[in-house]
DNA sequence: CTAATGACGACAC
DNA sequence: CGTGTCGCCATTA
């Protein structure tokens, strides 16, 4: 598997995750097959940043594995709490959802 | 080519 | 149970 392809199928479990639920980095990566490769999760989001057709991928619904929104700064203002709030995700702390309660399993999806 | 970095995660203390 | 370390690997300096 390339090192393009990993981004790819990045972006394409991110599209999918349903509205109202969450997922973390290492799910995806673990799902790809990439056990190790949460940063690179990371990274496949944060180049979502640059790129123009970006923001059509729901990146905010991806948290840690903690339910922390880390990605939050790379978002304008708070709209990555804002977005998740309107879904209808529950938070427990400012920054940190209900991750037990909104968790979406990748893998369930294959 | 080497070194530092980061939207992470597991484990040791 | 909070904090520190280390492994991870693409990307950048």
């Amino acid at each position: 598997m390339s090192r393009a392809d990993f981004y790819r199928k990045v972006y394409d479990v991110v599209a999918e995750i349903p509205t109202g639920k969450v997922t973390s980095y290492g799910a995806i990566a673990r799902c790809l097959g990439v056990a190790s490769g949460a940063r690179m999760v990371g990274y496949a989001l944060n180049s979502l940043i640059r790129d123009e057709q970006g923001g059509r991928y729901p990146a905010h619904r991806v948290v840690n594995r903690l339910g922390q929104l880390t990605g939050r700064a790379h978002f304008p203002g708070d709209s990555m709490r804002e977005r998740l709030e309107q879904e209808g995700v529950e938070f427990s702390e400012e920054y940190t959802v209900n991750i037990e309660k909104h968790f979406w399993d990748p893998a369930e999806h294959l």
